[in-house]
DNA sequence: CTCCTAACGCGACTCGTGTTGCGTTAGAGT
DNA sequence: ACTCTAACGCAACACGAGTCGCGTTAGGAG
């Protein structure tokens, strides 16, 4: 039924999500165009409206397919360490102008399609499954006391980041980040999450 | 030179922006067009093409007006209380289906124009700028620190619940509005801002 | 090796968005 | 009240995105 990795959809496929990164990096999701895609993965357009349709499904199939390569989840040894490594990641991806238009692409296209917003949401989720680890440790480790929401306090590390980024559109920095953790890991030691 | 406010052309940007308004509001920034707007503004298409040319300068034209419009500082005797006041209307205006639209295509349209962005830049700014009156009244009380800074607590307040609605996809409610506040306060109170 | 089908290529077509040239009108200035 | 100009209305047009029908091809099954 389905085609093997070797088969012809499976190159097409890899050839089109590859062109999809491309486009959104080169122009921006409201730049991107099928036609474009096509033509750059070699491709002829009806083909990819077939399978895929339109522009924000492509970005979402390109979402799902890059959420199989792993993350690797910081381990410093203490949290305050693997939070600032986190939320440093975060701000050098932003910092980087080769690699801030994807994930600035993916928030556009999920807030007009819903299957983007699925995209979206299950990567986000699964990251947040899999950085939650860093704070799980903490606690056994009593850096934090028992109750803490493990995935409140990533996203509380991470959400002043997103804020300046879409929100004030302030630029942001490793000092920012590292501020941004420590005041997440302010509230987490005051009992509040 | 400029028509006074009583003028054709005032006339028919009143009816236009709110034009824009509405159009936001039902269909979002991806399913508002220049012609539906002008319909809706029972003004001929080219007009509008002629005047603002494109949704996004709408959109930014849209924004620079409401600006005029005054907001009330809350005031409630405790920066705590205030926060959380600011944070609990964020979260309100998002889980308002009438309201919520509005915001988020401004965000859309500021993440594809220059012309949008400058629009929400500014806007966040004089937001801010007001709302952090609570933090300097709370200064000069002693409840916080001196050398806090302001802007970057409002930030801090409310960047939870953006991070939630434009990046995991999570509902806000008022129990995460006092959340965000009381975290973002414990940071400010253990000097970290 | 041969068959069979799902996927792709191709060109023509539709349709909505945005543009242009010209005539018309509102309304400010005198 | 009259003039003069900037802004508007209108219709025809240009252009690109997305659709459709049909012929072709890759590649798995037997």
């Amino acid at each position: 039924m389905t085609s093997r990795p070797g088969g012809r959809s499976a190159r097409v496929r890899d050839a089109v999500l590859r062109a999809v990164h491309a486009e959104l990096t080169e122009r921006g999701y409201g730049g991107t165009t099928v036609e474009n895609v096509a033509d750059r993965a070699g491709v002829h357009k009806t083909t990819v409206y077939r399978r895929w349709g339109t522009v924000d499904v492509l970005v979402a199939d390109a979402l799902d397919h890059t959420r199989e390569a792993e993350w690797q989840v910081p381990d410093t040894g203490t949290v305050e360490g693997d939070l600032i490594a986190i939320a440093t990641e975060v701000a050098d991806t932003f910092a980087d102008p080769a690699r801030r238009p994807v994930p600035v692409a993916i928030v556009v296209a999920a807030l007009q399609s819903d299957r983007a917003l699925d995209a979206k949401r299950d990567f986000y989720a699964a990251r947040h499954a899999r950085a939650a680890e860093v704070v799980t440790r903490a606690v056994e480790r009593g850096e934090l006391p028992p109750h803490t929401d493990p995935v409140e306090l990533i996203r509380l590390t991470c959400a002043p980041l997103y804020y300046r980024v879409f929100i004030t559109g302030e630029p942001v920095d490793r000092a920012i980040a590292e501020r941004s953790a420590r005041a997440a890991l302010a509230a987490a030691r005051a009992g509040l999450l």
